[in-house]
DNA sequence: TAGTGGTCTAGACCACAAA
DNA sequence: TTGTGGTCTAGACCACTAT
């Protein structure tokens, strides 16, 4: 078995709640006895697992898992896949804008490609829960994500731009900040002109640095949190 | 040489930018002759900063170095450390609030301790090239952080507490959001009530799960932005 | 002192990218 | 095909926690 898979499993037994009552997972010798595997499979995991805050281990004393506490928060690091994030909830998605555009001057440069690229030009409203929590304007270089239909945008563009296009998604860069809405985008989100809104912006590379998507959140600011854990060096 | 001095090593080597002109690291195996160590500790140091978002590994191809494009811009993993952060830069601190209380119900509640427990409160501003960057009203369990002094609050709190106080501090939940500043607040950053504020709001833990500091940032909307860089699995 | 996670060695072979 | 990073083995010993 690969790490990458002993993860999941172990992450999947975490979310069913199996080491509630201890509080923390079997020593890493257990975990090699369980599953069959190497100490280099358990640790390897497990590391998965701490980057992402969910097991702060104690030299020691043991691997204590950390539950989840923030429910109702969208942690930073999935907000590439949203759709994917709300399966479970009552999820709408209405699309405003829809388009095939070549790229202005402005546009190629935020997209970091030439001049006249064939660029999609997405926008839409996604509403959770029957709250507007977000809107999304997003720009994907067709070199590289050379078909989307509407039917995709509404749901998960990530999984399909991955698994079907069959695009080596490498990593991706992300601002926050924060400002007043203009009228538009306000009315998108029910809000009124001028109140606050937390923007994601996002850029999105190849695993060999080229730049594919560029997209812009505007969360709801009565809802929306965002949460980041992290263990500290 | 351990794997995490190396990394530091690494590190600055990247932002004395020796790398820039190929853009990448050498090989593991150059690495590993010209530290002297094992290709062990090479990976794990490259591994540390992998996880930062410094190096994009490619399989076949090299270690790629990502230049920090991202100038006026904080790093969420930063955040503990602002002062630190800033020292190349004209940066003052004005103390509002300093005082040790007894912590109330609600405060209790969300710093994880007894009601009665004595905590220290701060509240600052944060000057920065002499724009009102962020306030940051703090909270630290004293039996855990045992000695605070207005000196030391005004510069790096977070070194002081790890180095001086030997707390272990383990790990840190971020939550982001944004709000309408009161009157109060809105003063403080010279902005205008109900401007918005991009809110960092942070509990830090010690290695032991204890939970010793709470604190809340506001930052100036105009100006402040955060940063994430990752890599995706 | 016993148990747990952390660091490290010295290899082997695999998967992928570029020439 | 060659060079690169990725996965894995089978150990050893160290550092820290709890008792």
């Amino acid at each position: 078995m690969r790490y990458g898979e002993l993860a999941d499993l172990i992450k999947t037994d975490i979310d069913r709640g199996i080491y509630i009552k201890t509080g923390k997972l079997p020593t890493e010798e257990k975990l090699m006895e369980k599953y069959g595997v190497t100490r280099y499979c358990v640790r390897h995991a497990v590391d998965i697992l701490v980057g992402a805050g969910r097991i702060i281990p104690i030299q020691g004393s043991g691997m204590f898992v950390r539950e989840n506490t923030h429910h109702n928060c969208i942690d930073i690091d999935v907000t590439r896949d949203l759709y994917e994030e709300f399966k479970n909830r009552e999820t709408t998605t209405k699309i405003v804008i829809f388009q095939l555009t070549a790229a202005d001057l402005q546009l190629a440069e935020k997209m970091e490609c030439k001049v006249g690229t064939s660029v999609y030009h997405i926008k839409l409203q996604r509403i959770v829960d029957d709250e507007y929590l977000y809107i999304e304007e997003s720009y994907y270089n067709k070199d590289f994500v050379t078909e989307i239909t509407p039917e995709f945008a509404e749901k998960s563009l990530y999984n399909y731009i991955k698994n079907e296009l069959g695009v080596n998604v490498g990593f991706s860069d992300k601002m926050i900040y924060c400002e007043k809405l203009n009228k538009e985008n306000s009315e998108l989100l029910m809000l009124n002109k001028d109140d606050p809104a937390l923007v994601l912006e996002s850029s999105s590379f190849l695993s060999n640095g080229q730049k594919f998507a560029f997209s812009k959140k505007y969360f709801n600011y009565k809802i929306a949190k965002l949460f980041h854990l992290s263990s500290i060096k």
